[in-house]
DNA sequence: TTTGCGATGATTGTTGACAATCTGTCGTAT
DNA sequence: ATACGACAGATTGTCAACAATCATCGCAAA
């Protein structure tokens, strides 16, 4: 967190964004906690504020509110992560079919423009902001389809993937690159909603595949959760 | 609403679901602004709770919140209606899908039961308490089919229909019976999942078929919304 | 040495009061 | 008679202090 005290107040808006974005990014790790005094004098806010932010955090399942303890990053359960690439495939799946149908010029542009700025942050060797833009590429797809509510929920659901990365990434692997990505595009252009639809199935799979969610793997952090801090 | 002032605090869980069934339950109609000081009378409250829950009410879209206006009871447009219906489409397609392959025989006991209390009260012509277990069947669906995420979104979608339909339902047209419900129970203990599927999409097309979502209508209601309270 | 218990400090939960903002009304000038 | 502007009431937004709760540490007893 690259965040300063002293500056002048920064609105309700602001303060979510900020944090997301830190959590989302995985500039705050998991289990990390977020003491509200603290957060308030990064931000020059009153705790008020600051508690309403971390309410509506909590509810994006961003970080998790324990009574009397407070607010820390989630750490989800690999139960809690399938569900999550459940969510994304229901969901994203029907917003490229869709997409097929009510694509126009600018739209497509957009998505070549937003995939060719991938591939340059990844020859660029630029982790973070490839994190960034690999997000970005589905919450544009959500927002082309034109179906709010289905965005605002993948909006949760990729910062979320964000989080379970973090914590379950297989250390050799690597973020996917954005090839997969312009697959989908490539279908989107060709109308092909059929392909679309399979390719984004695909392509959620591969990331979900590249984790470590097995049993024993939930048995071992489960106890480092009761043994450790 | 029939809350009474005096009793002992509520704790904020019970307001907001006390407040969340009033409002999709249709006892608060579309547009009823609710003040801060007033709600926290009628739950012996302070105003900081009662804020509390309406910022959550407002994520659920069930209420709207105008800044230094106030909440008021959301107005969807028919666009977010079109929307809400798409979203319930997409979602409970895939999770009577997931039914299919995942129900035992308790899950299909409760669907039976659940069904049979719907005839019950529709033949009693209790209309709250058919509302009420309309949308409790598709509840018992997404929590039947383990997802909590689409659950929890499905909850939000179930109620924001029952405002929509206050809005928009034609005067002539009842709610639909407990048949369609029923239906899709046989299909998914028959683990038809293709059928299952095909039969939630007829269902939910045909409540939204049922309402006035048409353009000019839209216009009319802009135009209230512009000119009036 | 280990275990149970109580004091202490830190952190969250709650409240009531105060400030800012908006709506509607009344008075005055044109 | 109408339009503009200031005033009053009501309502929301913000804050800082107080109360309740929890984790930690030290101490004594087995």
């Amino acid at each position: 967190m690259d965040m300063e005290a002293g500056t002048r107040p920064a609105t309700d808006q602001e303060i979510y964004q900020r944090l997301w974005s830190a959590i989302a990014e995985r500039q705050i790790g998991p289990g990390t906690r977020l003491k509200e005094e603290q957060l308030s004098e990064i931000f020059s806010a009153s705790r008020a504020r600051i508690r309403q932010v971390l309410q509506n955090l909590a509810r994006d399942g961003l970080i998790t509110l324990v009574p009397n303890r407070g607010a820390f990053v989630s750490q989800p359960s690999t139960e809690e992560a399938r569900d999550v690439f459940f969510a994304r495939r229901t969901i994203e799946e029907r917003l490229v079919e869709k997409l097929c149908a009510t694509i126009d010029a600018g739209g497509i542009d957009r998505l070549r423009n937003h995939v060719e700025a991938e591939r340059r942050a990844h020859s660029n060797r630029d982790i973070a902001a490839a994190i960034r833009l690999s997000g970005a590429f589905h919450l544009l797809i959500a927002e082309l389809a034109q179906s709010q509510i289905l965005a605002d929920l993948l909006r949760d659901l990729v910062s979320r993937t964000s989080l379970i990365m973090a914590m379950y990434r297989q250390k050799d692997v690597l973020n996917c690159g954005p090839d997969e990505h312009n697959a989908i595009v490539d279908c989107i252009v060709a109308r092909d909603a059929k392909k679309a639809l399979a390719v984004m199935h695909h392509h959620l799979a591969h990331i979900e595949n590249q984790l470590d969610l097995e049993a024993d793997r939930v048995a071992a952090r489960n106890l480092e959760d009761i043994l450790g801090a």
